[in-house]
DNA sequence: TTGAAAGCGGTACCAT
DNA sequence: ATGGTACCGCTTTCAA
């Protein structure tokens, strides 16, 4: 069932039928019910592909992502999947891990898919690092970058300044009388590095010194974290409190500390399940997705259409006090 | 740039050039080394929109979720899509909620974007209700449930027997001593029907009663699920242990009975990050996403080169021990 | 308000 | 092995 049969079932030519279907200006009232009705009556839908080739667009939004399966990458897609498809776009997924290459290379299919946008979540890339790739897709279709940046035309930023709340977050260690704030990271994208430099912006700000064993590197494996944050604590390494640039990593340090028959202050980042979870319920930073997804969709809808909107646009993240740190406590 | 281009340049014709493309089997090495050559210097990709509408297929795949910030969708989704990449296709996410009627509103809109099969994952439809769209829509496309099923022409399943799962949990419970079990659950999809079922049948076999405030409905959010439970507990209702339809449940009370200063065995339901999180960390059920999902993968591509398959595979889960209780224990 | 016809960019059949 | 061409189903311009 095409356009022809409805025509023909209508008695009018394809060129009206096109118009019933797009909600044309100029067709008769009359005309519109009798093919609207045929259309009805054979449960015809307009080929997409066609159309697509037609118009060059399929209205589809490709998602890059590092990978979904992490919980808070996970809620990105979520509520990104949804906004587009309340405004009419599909989501085209494709999850790249973190190899470069692979990267490049799963963007090169989105664009060959002819995808009319490309949101990147999870950084997929790195700062001062190669870009060219982001850089020539941007020539091809506007890219929007959520929680990370990169200055190139064509692309658009939503982020949350992480790097200013993990200062922030060693201040208010510190103001409680933490000197030795142990730092756990996995990887350094661009959010990984700009929570890193707010680690040593804090402990700057502070007047403390940056001791590299307390900088820790770990895999993102909860096994492997507990293990590494208790080899340092057999190690007799000193430390008062503990910052993680992700809940799971938080996690990890948490049942280290535990088994060791720790406490300090602990505090993780993305405020994601996994800090409500774990016991005591660990205090996070909530580095508002629930906002910058939206914005992020609203942005790539403007741009799509026309409207002007700027390039990028930052948000301040918000401290969620658990169990494992208030921010008021007179002890720690 | 298009095909026309390409045959020009090249010197022969568009039919060539197509063949060429299509790793055509009648073209002289000369004359596709020239063709390949004058693609590659114009950097020229086929547009996918004009090969979709001559072939009536795009090579992308629905994949239709209930919820993919849910952690273990979100497993669910990441091996399906690194699957189906790895097989060529795109992957289309469409997220529905628990409502039918969005979820029938939403495999429309898959089917209208014309994509090859859809993939059900967080079983887009209970037993015995109404499963008319799945029905109607598997007479457009093949269907593949993970984690589900339905007797229906061209649909198929890939699931894990938690029925049994969960009786055996309760056996196994029963013969560490304990009588009264707490079962928390929180919607009726198919597979939370079938775990219910099996906590039934895991009473039956042990001689045990059903009894109804044992059988505790909560809302999927953690809060709540502890509130609910210590709700029970104040009100002196007698359990020693907890078996939950999923890890975030039995997590929420888990947090009851520590707050409560109680502890009891429990046992989660898919094996997923938060099992890991929770302190002390939670003995789980897992239901082989790592194999359903490839081989639900393996399936379609097999339905879609028109090779015989199986209409239902059905796997046995894995009780995985941690902290909160271990099936050799000689004290619970 | 309506229709005819020219694209859009491929695939594949049929000749040669 | 290669080329000519019909066809896939829609949008849109131009005429009427």
């Amino acid at each position: 069932m095409n356009i022809y049969d409805i025509a023909k079932q209508s008695g009018v030519s394809i060129a009206t039928v096109s118009r019933v279907l797009n909600g044309g200006q100029k067709v008769s009232e009359k005309t519109r019910k009798k093919v609207l009705a045929v259309m009805q009556q054979e449960d015809y839908t307009p080929n997409v592909f066609a159309r697509g080739l037609g118009l060059n667009s399929m209205k589809v939004i490709g998602i890059l992502c590092t990978d979904v399966s992490d919980t808070y990458y996970a809620k990105a897609v979520s509520l990104v999947e949804e906004l587009l498809r309340k405004n009419g776009f599909g989501a085209l997924l494709c999850c790249t891990g973190n190899e470069l290459a692979d990267k490049k290379k799963y963007l090169d299919i989105l664009l060959n898919r002819r995808v009319d946008a490309i949101i990147l979540i999870g950084s997929a890339f790195k700062e001062n690092s190669d870009n060219s790739h982001i850089e020539s897709a941007a020539k091809q279709v506007p890219i929007i970058i959520i929680n990370g940046a990169a200055d190139l035309p064509n692309t658009y930023c939503v982020l949350c300044d992480e790097r200013a709340a993990v200062s922030r977050n060693v201040q208010l260690l510190h103001r409680q009388g933490c000197n030795d704030i142990l730092y756990l990271y996995d990887v350094l994208t661009f959010s990984g590095s700009a929570k890193l430099a707010g680690y040593k912006e804090g402990l700057r700000r502070c007047g403390l010194p940056l001791r590299n064993q307390l900088v820790l590197k770990v895999p993102k494996a909860l096994p492997q974290i507990t293990q590494e944050v208790s080899a340092l604590l057999q190690k007799h390494t000193v430390f008062s409190a503990v910052l993680a640039s992700e809940d799971l990593l938080a996690v990890g340090a948490l049942k280290a500390l535990q088994s060791a028959g720790l406490s300090m202050p602990v505090i993780g980042f993305n405020n994601s399940i996994l800090a409500q979870c774990a016991s005591p319920a660990l205090t996070s930073v909530d580095n508002m997705l629930d906002t910058l997804c939206p914005t992020a969709v609203k942005m790539l809808v403007d741009i799509l259409n026309g409207k002007e909107t700027p390039q990028k646009i930052i948000l301040s993240a918000k401290l969620i006090e658990r169990d494992t740190f208030h921010a008021a406590a007179s002890n720690v």
